[in-house]
DNA sequence: GAGCACTGC
């Protein structure tokens, strides 16, 4: 609380000082009410830190040690071991070796079967086998052979034990073991971990050498290059020279297969006998988890499933990998209406919802305001709009349903146009950004929430619809978190107005009482069952989980019964996952079937997208390797498994630096339901969750903290200020947005000049929430018109607010991709003007896909920015702002209207060639990405368009200024003082003037 | 020398 009232107290000095402080202490009791009555303080704390709590650390910390060990080569501690599997270390040790319990289980069928293979190849490898294929199979050797030593090992322990125990009288206990054993036990598979670590990662180093130079033949290196490749070669052949002597040794080790695989058995009897116990004895110990798992694992049993499934499914294991996971079943996601038949043509009449028909439109006629909760597939987004439509509620106003996504919006409208047997665009249609397909005659329209929202600013009473449905309220996105806002405060004027909030997740409670204790009208979904499975263990590697568990699937599911689909956080772990499975599965060869490995994220280029939609033909499974894009926006149709690695990327603000990051963070247990429901769409199916069930119940939220509790709220803030709502903070959020992130917001606009000193909306600020854009970049684009630069301007503007994906960089042709763009950056600017020349030329080979391909430029975000462009020119035209032009050769004016814009972001060159932001003094760093990095010398100011943490705190998209600019530009927010250091003289002191507004 | 999850106006 205390640093609450600090930071409030401290902005407003700063900021409001100088005015009437009416405004400051009526922001600052309110702050601080809101703020106290949330009781969300804890939780802003939270959402601003970077650290995610969970799993999601240790992965990463993990991932880069995998990194640094690489590497260093041989060098490997103990220590630093333990502390890699540290997490799944720590349950072995407390659950003791339920592992090893089935490793024994493995080992038998390892040594029955893949060996007997593996002779074979032998026989043939020399001509046939490839140089991996044979490393392949020196691997499985290896492994078995170890695995076999241990065996052989723990065998006479046993015999010494069982001996031992005999002399002490009967009643002993055959399978104490003692703790020395135990230790070495644990040594053993520490080891076995630890070897089989080194030959992935050694096989990878292989493989990136071998890639480097043959993609890179004839193409010029740096030097730096041409020292990595050696230093990699050189650390391969240490690493294998040390490994051959290795194996050297072992041979004296070598037992008969033959001899091994029988004395496998009967040491898998007695071990397991062994282990059972002692994970009883554990079982005991531990209490709790264990308790809910099984108790879990009973309902699942009594829920109906194919009880002890699991255990006969491993029997009919063919081929069974070492690093096989193990998973507990679960409990079961129920499906509604079992029967679930084919979707056909005529398929709106067998839709849950049909039956509801009347009993909703009763329901609706006696509420103004209704919640629905329908699962996937009830139907409720295509068939609720046509009953309102055809039960007459169209007769004085629109139907308007709103959508999240602009594909859903498109795809929805032109299938209940089908239906209703009408042209698109004319009875039915949608309203989307750059695209209104709507007409005079419209009474049924889909639109994206955010183009309702704009809606308000034209028609503040919306009195043109009659009815409002706003769908997929569960998913919480910022838009439908303010229309809830503006819908609840309409309905108490406009009785005439009803109001449907429609989700798919039971929490409809919180949305009834948020709406006055609205009556909720529920429709079963239409979905199949799903299993629910659980991995005993905690996964140390979520990525290399995902891929054994891929497999796993692959080899002991039938073929034909249905796709697999993983939900990982992003493009790096999604390209090493689907490199490491096309390695494994290439590996196994013509032993296992083919799997058609397919990635997606919202990057990847169209054509690759389009590869998921694809039919798997038959004697192959497909598996698709996704983001969360995946979750919501896109469903790819025979998918029966979904593999989920528990985390997604999620953005988080903090208020204090405004400073935005990316974490992988642990999803909340309503996503994580979200995604096992994508295996139960066209059958039933399974979901293995890469994590414990224990951590499922006490490690993860319920649900996802709204977005609008962790993004900027600026640009929200000055649509409602616009929208003439003015007492923002006790506006009836559902969630309230952290206290302060709204002062900020407010902090921004005052700054901006958007709001006076009554926090009322001004003049430059009505001009500015007319522009669908950020409020600082809004802000550029009006100044812009001083400095007579609006066509350059724009451009840029257009360029930024498409984020990070103009330029393509593709591994084999990284070096050129670098080239081209450093290109754009010659004449200097920085990365503003880079983009702005990007975008002129682009312009200039009248909008080319050639020139894009010759210049490692995406289309598709091209194509975007002249969208956005023209837009925005069109309101500038509107607005009557002439489109005036500044020339590339002289672009400071450009650079000027950006810093008008970004005043807030500009960080000065320190003494120790770091530089720190002006204002809050924090340290922060050029990203590597930016055309400025490679100057020699480094500006003395830049101003930055985001600030992002990722591994340190980077500056993105930066252009150099001069540091007088800042006080030309924004005097009230900048003095001679703070600029004066830096130029090593003193500045006349220059008075504050702030009577403008 | 890093790495950008997903949306939307």
């Amino acid at each position: 609380m205390s640093s609450l009232k600090l930071f409030i107290s401290d902005s407003l000095h700063g900021l409001l000082g100088y005015s009437d402080s009416a405004l400051s202490s009526y922001i600052l009791s309110l702050a601080l009410t809101k703020c106290s009555s949330a009781g969300s303080l804890e939780r802003e704390l939270r959402d601003s830190g970077i650290d995610s709590k969970g799993l999601g650390n240790f992965v990463r910390e993990e991932k880069k040690e995998k990194k640094d060990k690489m590497k260093e080569g041989e060098k490997e501690g103990e220590e630093e071991v333990e502390m890699k599997t540290g997490k799944r270390r720590k349950t072995q040790n407390e659950g003791s070796s339920s592992e090893d319990e089935t490793t024994v289980v493995r080992r038998k069928k390892v040594s029955g079967r893949v060996v007997k293979k593996g002779e074979k190849d032998e026989a043939a490898e020399k001509d046939e086998a490839t140089e991996k294929e044979m490393e392949e199979i020196r691997d499985q050797r290896e492994k078995e052979e170890f695995e076999k030593r241990l065996l052989e090992r723990d065998s006479k322990n046993t015999k010494k034990k069982g001996a031992g125990e005999q002399d002490a009288g009967p009643g002993a206990d055959v399978s104490k073991i003692t703790s020395s054993e135990v230790e070495k036990m644990r040594e053993e598979s520490r080891m076995a971990y630890l070897e089989q670590r080194e030959e992935k990662e050694l096989r990878l180093l292989e493989m990136s050498i071998k890639d480097e130079e043959e993609m890179f033949r004839g193409v010029e290196r740096t030097p730096k290059e041409m020292e990595r490749l050696e230093l990699n070669k050189k650390i391969l052949a240490m690493a294998k020279g040390r490994k051959k002597k290795e194996d050297e040794e072992e041979e004296g080790y070598r037992v008969p297969d033959g001899f091994m695989d029988e004395e496998g058995m009967i040491n898998k009897d007695k071990k397991e006998g062994v282990m059972k116990q002692r994970y009883k004895e554990d079982k005991e110990e531990k209490g709790e988890e264990e308790l809910w798992m099984e108790s879990q694992i009973n309902k699942s049993k009594i829920g109906g499933g194919k009880e002890g499934r699991k255990k006969e499914g491993e029997k009919e294991y063919e081929l069974v990998f070492d690093d096989e996971i193990e998973f507990v079943v679960g409990n079961k996601r129920k499906g509604k209406n079992k029967k679930g038949e084919e979707v056909g043509s005529d398929d709106e009449k067998k839709l849950p919802v049909y039956a509801y028909r009347q009993e909703f439109l009763d329901a609706m006629k006696d509420h103004q305001v209704l919640i629905l909760v329908g699962e996937t597939g009830s139907g409720k987004t295509t068939q609720i709009p046509q009953y309102l439509h055809e039960a007459g509620y169209t007769d004085y106003g629109k139907v308007a349903c709103t959508q999240p996504r602009r594909v859903a919006a498109m795809s929805v409208a032109a299938r209940v146009s089908v239906e209703m047997g009408k042209r698109l665009g004319a009875e039915v249609g949608y309203q989307i950004r750059f695209e209104d397909c709507t007409s005079e005659k419209t009474k049924v329209q889909y639109m994206t929430d955010g183009m309702l929202l704009r809606c308000f600013l034209t028609e503040p009473d919306l009195k043109s619809f009659s009815c409002l449905i706003i769908d997929e309220a569960h998913e919480r996105t910022l838009h439908t978190d303010i229309l809830f806002g503006l819908v609840k405060d309409i309905v108490r004027f406009r009785s005439d107005l009803k109001l449907i909030i429609s989700s798919a997740t039971l929490n409809a409670e919180a949305f009834s009482a948020y709406l006055d204790d609205a009556p909720i009208f529920m429709i079963p979904g239409r979905m199949f069952p799903v299993d629910i499975l659980y991995t005993k263990q905690p996964e140390a590697d979520y990525v290399d989980a995902a891929v054994v568990t891929t497999l796993q699937i692959h080899v002991t599911q039938k073929i034909g019964s249905g796709d697999i689909l993983i939900f990982l956080t992003g493009q790096e772990e999604i390209e090493a996952c689907a490199e490491t499975l096309t390695m494994r599965t290439k590996g196994l060869g013509s032993r296992i079937p083919e799997l058609i490995i397919c990635p997606i994220y919202a990057n990847l280029p169209a054509d690759q997208q389009a590869k998921i939609f694809e039919k798997t033909p038959p004697n192959a499974r497909k598996v698709v390797i996704a983001t969360n894009i995946a979750e919501t926006s896109l469903t790819i149709d025979g998918i029966c498994y979904v593999i989920d690695s528990g985390f997604a990327k999620q953005k988080s603000y903090n208020p204090k630096t405004g400073m935005e990051s990316l974490v992988v963070t642990p999803i909340s247990q309503a996503a994580s339901n979200q995604r096992s429901g994508r295996a139960g769409r066209t059958a039933p199916g399974k979901c293995f969750r890469l994590f414990t069930a224990w951590s499922f119940k006490n490690e993860l939220e319920e649900n996802t903290v709204p977005e609008i509790q962790r993004t900027n709220m600026g640009n929200v803030v000055l649509q409602l200020k616009a929208l003439g709502i003015n007492d923002l903070l006790n506006f009836d959020f559902m969630d309230a947005p952290p206290a302060e992130t709204l002062m900020r917001a407010f902090e921004s606009l005052y700054a901006l000049g958007a709001l006076n000193d009554k926090g009322d909306l001004t003049k430059l600020g009505r001009r500015m929430a007319e522009f669908p854009l950020e409020p600082m970049l809004s802000k550029a684009v009006i100044i812009a018109e001083k400095y007579k630069c609006v066509k350059e301007i724009l451009s840029t503007v257009s360029m930024l607010s498409i984020g990070a994906s103009v330029f393509y960089k593709p591994k084999e042709k990284a070096v050129h991709a670098d080239q081209a763009r450093m290109n754009f950056a010659r004449g200097g600017g920085g990365d503003q003007i880079s983009l702005l020349r990007c975008y002129n030329e682009w312009e200039e080979n009248d909008h080319g896909t050639q020139w894009c391909f010759e210049n490692f430029v995406q289309v598709k975000s091209m194509r975007k920015a002249r969208d956005i462009r023209d837009q925005l020119a069109g309101l500038c035209e509107r607005v009557e702002m002439e489109e005036t032009s500044c020339g590339l050769d002289n672009f400071e004016p450009v650079l000027k209207s950006f810093t008008a814009g970004f005043f807030f972001n500009v960080a000065k060159l320190s003494r120790s060639g770091d530089y720190t932001t002006v204002k809050s003094r924090t340290t922060c760093y050029l990203h590597p990405g930016s055309v400025l990095a490679k100057d020699e010398v480094p500006s003395k100011w830049l101003c930055y368009f985001e600030l992002s943490f990722t591994t340190k705190e980077y500056m993105r998209q930066c252009c150099p200024i001069k540091g007088e600019w800042l006080v030309e530009l924004a005097p009230h927010y900048y003095s001679g003082e703070d600029i004066e250091e830096a130029k090593g003289k003193k500045m006349p002191k220059q008075r504050q003037y702030n009577k403008t507004r």
